[in-house]
DNA sequence: CGTTAGCACTCTAGTGCGTTGAGTGCTAAA
DNA sequence: TTTAGCACTCAACGCACTAGAGTGCTAACG
């Protein structure tokens, strides 16, 4: 579709913007030493590449920019996907091989080591509850009325949440109830949960058990509260300001708004990164208008060949493609791999 | 020290500056209904104001401005604590009356509710594990030589740490010693946890159990992970931007970035808030000068008597010192009596 | 026929300047 | 002691002008 020489000044285009954030003339390209054409060639060039949707003018008399189907183009077919400088890559292999910590706080790390990396903002989305299996459940009784309900998964994440004892549950009623439940349910899937608490323990619970209602309220209330499971990291959410094209306030307002509204950022993550391997969005391909100037790149880290969680880096259209592409793929990997280990 | 006019007068220039953020005229003070004076009259007033170091002028031909004193002595002197509107006081009264959740849970939802009734940023510290006591201790093996350890409060707090396990201890003595812990730590309070450990248990242990310095490692690094306890609540983070002082990105950019440091911004609440009841911290009485141009009001939640969390506001200098009092003062007080009924 | 030099044209960003208006300080009168 | 009046100050605004970067078009060149 495009001519060998029209790819290559479209690339420096775009090379060049992603550097400066001012749009680019034409004399500025012939100048660089990778392209050996006038000026007045490669304006020529940029008037096709314009027509044919790739480039912008912000005015007349101004140099052009990339269109969003520009930088699609780019990154679809353009993008140089240069390693990473040798030190960087040691650092990310060093922080696995670091001593072993709770999943999520390897993760939440990670988040804080990409944003820091890419001077973007990173957004992770901690592993799934729903593909891990039950390992313990228990529940403590706190006060008169009251109970701390714990639950730990095979890949050793807790969750809790205190609960209300129905008044005339004894405590030695509850344990009864909960060391069933752990002879029964241990190795169970998390989002099988509650289906097996009704199938198949329902029943004995009922023979053994005086306030069987009652306390089949608790546990459910119990189990829904490790459903939600997923838990999102922001890392670098002022790396935004540092961006020229966010300068203005009303612009920067509506994406770190966004930012606190944690359950629309969870379905963007995740509507994101279906398939496997990187996604990509660019500018109001992302669903929400507030993203409209920015890209989200996206990769999934697995559990045994599940897709459990996802990192992403957002930051401008304008942003270094192929530098974060290679650093999440790099990251991505090694977290499935890290996970893996701890299966 | 003041004279009574003059004191009239400050308290309507920081009132009219505090609703329009701009410098106030002699012209619009004189128009209000409440001053019975002409203009000329009160430029004299303001003149000496200035001199005395109550008012600030940004240049020559402007209105006036209170300067940080000038706030100082109207919250300390001046401020009408008036009381909330009548809706606004239910609305908080039924947050409380809700169904029982977990304390941390509610801490946060304190926080959200915070910066939206006021607009500005609530800084939340959660409650201090210190002065809670030991519920119950566990260690639960998930691989080959990693566990789970985990600890919950008198309070229903959980904390939970992945810890390595040293190869060669079996998981019936890991049990043993998870036992004796129950029986012999529950009720300690959790700051005196590790020099109980020690000394109570530790001569119990070194005679049944066979590899009881590794053991004692384990422990000692699970414990560890209790112990940084407290946790901080951003809510409303964003609604700085909505003031027109930071319409700046690069002065709005120093309070974000601070935003992103836990640590600074635990060690600036908690040196906020010594001492009992509500402390206002003005502009440059902060410790940080990306809070130069803040105000931080901070009032401690209590168990039994004894501080041990603290909600704050963080607003501009221009802040609603009496309203965000107000709301302040009954927010603890709550917090405080839901504690203790938790208790 | 593709490439390039030259040139007129366009448009933004920056600069300088006069005007406006809000607000002050001072003086003199009430 | 208070207030009216007046000259003065200074930021903000609008306007005209300029400089400069970049374009599109045409014609010449190899």
């Amino acid at each position: 579709m495009l001519t060998e020489r029209q790819r290559m000044i479209l690339t420096a285009i775009v090379d060049d913007y992603i550097r400066s954030a001012e749009p680019v003339g034409s004399r500025s390209i012939s100048k660089r030493g990778d392209v050996g054409y006038s000026p007045a060639t490669i304006r020529n060039e940029m008037a096709d590449l314009e027509e044919l949707g790739f480039l912008e003018q912000p005015h007349t008399s101004a140099g052009r920019i990339p269109s969003h189907k520009g930088y699609r183009y780019y990154v679809d077919h353009l993008a140089p996907f240069n390693l990473l400088a040798p030190n960087e890559f040691k650092m990310m292999k060093a922080f696995f091989a670091d001593k072993l910590n709770a999943i999520e706080q390897v993760v939440q790390h990670a988040g804080t080591i990409l944003s820091h990396m890419t001077n973007y903002t990173s957004i992770l989305l901690g592993p799934e509850v729903f593909h891990t299996s039950l390992r313990h459940f228990q529940l403590l009784p706190l006060g008169e009325n009251t109970a701390v309900a714990i639950i730990v998964t095979s890949t050793g994440q807790v969750e809790n949440k205190t609960v209300s004892i129905p008044p005339g549950v004894s405590v030695s009623e509850m344990e009864k109830v909960v060391n069933l439940l752990n002879r029964k349910l241990t190795g169970v899937p998390i989002y099988k949960l509650k289906s097996a608490l009704y199938n198949e323990i329902g029943q004995e619970m009922q023979r053994h058990v005086e306030h069987f209602e009652e306390l089949m309220n608790v546990l459910d209330e119990a189990l829904d509260g490790g459903q939600d499971g997923q838990r999102l990291f922001l890392s670098g959410t002022t790396n935004m300001l540092n961006q020229p094209e966010f300068r203005d306030i009303d612009k920067v307002k509506s994406i770190l708004d966004l930012f606190e509204e944690t359950p629309t950022l969870m379905k963007m993550m995740i509507s994101a990164s279906t398939g496997t391997g990187i996604q990509v969005r660019i500018g109001t391909e992302n669903d929400h208008e507030a993203f409209a100037n920015c890209s989200l790149i996206t990769a999934t880290y697995a559990i045994e060949g599940e897709a459990v969680g996802t990192i992403g880096i957002l930051g401008p259209t304008r942003m270094e493609y192929a530098r974060v592409i290679g650093i999440l793929d790099i990251l991505s990997k090694d977290l499935t791999k890290f996970l893996s280990r701890l299966h």
